[in-house]
DNA sequence: TCAATCATGAACCGATCAGTTCAATAAATC
DNA sequence: GATTTATTGAACTGATCGGTTCATGATTGA
């Protein structure tokens, strides 16, 4: 059949962020993806060209989709209440005892940061999309007087970024999620707990 | 040749870590695996058994060698100088501007992850090593009154790994120590520096 | 209604995958 | 010095890899 796509190229690209998150992108096969997907493997290199680009376009769609919906946690006005959002979007639920449901984009990194590859580009924009988002946020709030002054913003970002995909580790290591919600715990001691 | 064996298994094993660290087990294949440990293929098979077993081999010696090293630093008496080198340790130096290393738990633990591999249960014990040691210094601190007793010492615990983790996922995503350094600085901050 | 368009599935490509087999051969034992 | 033991390189296996080609046929615009 033809003559109109048969598909809906996000509902493929999502199927695809899937098997790449849990397996990577070398350990995911394009017969994974076809099942995956439900397309053949025609169609699948008409559509994107290749598996690094079918690749790359999973990257895109979740730092344009599902990341942006994180950082829009931020754009609360108070400050605890941003950050406990933006965690708890980013841990999949803290009461949910599913297992937790990995990081497509933290195992890029970990993944291609040795190579040069197409892919880099968009995980890096990812990255720096968080970073500054957090830091504007965490700027805004010391001028709000809802966080303190010892924290330096940048500092700050990168630690709480640095939380989260560290808990995902934790939590895929192990298997449960509880290290990864100790962690979370720890961050909102770091800046909300007094001495 | 034979009688006796031609190679030092340790160093096969440091070899074939170094490239499993940088491309993951799926992306690294066993003619990579032949030229990085010098060995060929029946070499590998007879000392190791399969792949998989070679990767398992170099989880548990990363996890008997390289990440013991790291928490002997956790046995000096003073808590802020344990945690400094031991984070030092774990990032490949602060003042160091080469790429970060990597970290072949952290990869693997994403990587295998939603799979159950033979190499799982190595996964889970090192990250296991590490909460159980880091608990126990940050409650001997506590005791010590070198550590506010606002922190509960699994969930520090929990949070200094998390850090550890996500700074190396910054660094190679993003290609430098920025980020990653600045998440250790907010580390120090959390725990040392006053309101 | 008809011609142009284009997504599709199946067959196919050479390369590479993990893993096996085995003869050659060097060291160790006696 | 002969026999045993065990490592090694090379050749080989069938399966799967990413990617291409192309006839088919449904959809579309005129």
């Amino acid at each position: 059949m033809s003559g109109s796509k048969q598909f809906n190229t996000d509902d493929a690209i999502d199927s695809a962020m899937t098997l790449f998150k849990d397996k990577g992108y070398a350990g995911t096969s394009l017969s994974d993806l076809e099942k995956a997907t439900k397309l053949n493997k025609s169609s699948i290199y008409n559509t994107f060209g290749s598996k690094d680009a079918l690749y790359t376009a999973c990257l895109e769609r979740f730092r344009l989709h599902y990341t942006s919906q994180a950082l829009a946690k931020l754009e609360q006005e108070d400050f605890k209440q941003s950050l406990n959002d933006f965690c708890v979007y980013l841990f999949g639920g803290f009461d949910d005892l599913s297992p937790d449901p990995g990081c497509l984009a933290s195992l890029a990194a970990l993944e291609m940061g040795a190579q040069n590859s197409q892919a880099s580009e968009s995980i890096k924009a990812g990255l720096d999309d968080m970073l500054l988002s957090l830091e504007t946020r965490c700027q805004k709030a010391i001028t709000q007087n809802q966080l303190d002054e010892k924290w330096d913003p940048a500092v700050l970002a990168a630690m709480i970024i640095a939380v989260n995909r560290g808990a995902i580790v934790l939590n895929r290591g192990r298997g449960d999620k509880e290290a990864g919600h100790n962690a979370y715990r720890g961050l909102l001691t770091a800046i909300f707990k007094e001495e």
